[in-house]
DNA sequence: GACACGATGGGCT
DNA sequence: GCCCATCGTGTCT
């Protein structure tokens, strides 16, 4: 498939602390849109840049995973900040969430879409298409380019596979809507994105 | 056990 | 815009 010119890209020694991560997840969520997504895997090295992310909370958000207790899904929302949280959704595509707060207090990120920018070639093997605009538009088709799955669920983004980049990179003014696709929670303009050919679903204004 | 339900995406109208 | 595959998870019996 064609390949792209892409600015340098920042590799390993500048992922980001966990004391980064341990902040309430709506300030965490706007602080990921542009920063660098990678997993090197042992099919190889595949990276994004992040532009759009929705922050999910704990007993404060109906529509969080975590709002009614702890369970065997949700613990790793629980757990330390700065790990991941992998979820199945719909028996066929998994979520990646980056978890924030303080070990003991839900929330976390759901990362819902990347401009691709590294492993291109592996990215549209995994997902069996060529075309740039479906590889990473949409949390499910992110995680199935970048190889992540149930298996990453609780790793520790500070020292694995799958980590973040220190230094963000905006194009554009990060804006905030509506989360997309949850039926209660839609008061909260809790998605953050770039505006650009990256971003999945639609533009909605907060109600 | 049984059962209803998705933080989705692909295909079709 | 509408339909629905597909299965882990949580809730209820």
């Amino acid at each position: 498939m064609a390949t792209r010119r892409v600015e340098a890209i920042p590799q390993e020694g500048s992922r980001l602390s966990r004391r980064f991560y341990a902040r309430p997840s709506v300030a965490l969520a706007k602080s990921l849109v542009g920063r660098m997504l990678f997993h090197d895997s042992p099919d190889g090295l595949t990276g994004g840049r992040i532009v759009e992310v929705e922050a999910y909370g704990g007993r404060n958000d109906p529509a969080s995973h975590a709002f009614r207790r702890m369970t065997p899904r949700n613990s790793v929302m629980f757990g330390p900040p700065g790990n991941l949280y992998v979820y199945l959704s719909y028996g066929m595509h998994h979520c990646a969430n980056v978890v924030g707060e303080t070990e003991g207090v839900a929330g976390a990120v759901l990362i819902r879409a990347l401009e691709p920018l590294l492993g291109l070639d592996l990215m549209a093997h995994r997902r069996g298409v060529s075309d740039l605009g479906l590889l990473t538009k949409g949390p499910g088709r992110l995680c199935q380019a970048m190889g992540i799955r149930l298996a990453q669920n609780g790793i520790d983004l500070m020292d694995g596979p799958v980590w973040i980049d220190g230094a963000p990179r905006l194009r554009g003014q990060i804006q905030a809507s509506a989360r997309v696709g949850i039926g209660i929670g839609q008061d909260q303009p809790w998605r953050f994105f770039e505006a650009g050919p990256w971003v999945s679903g639609r533009v909605k204004a907060p109600r």
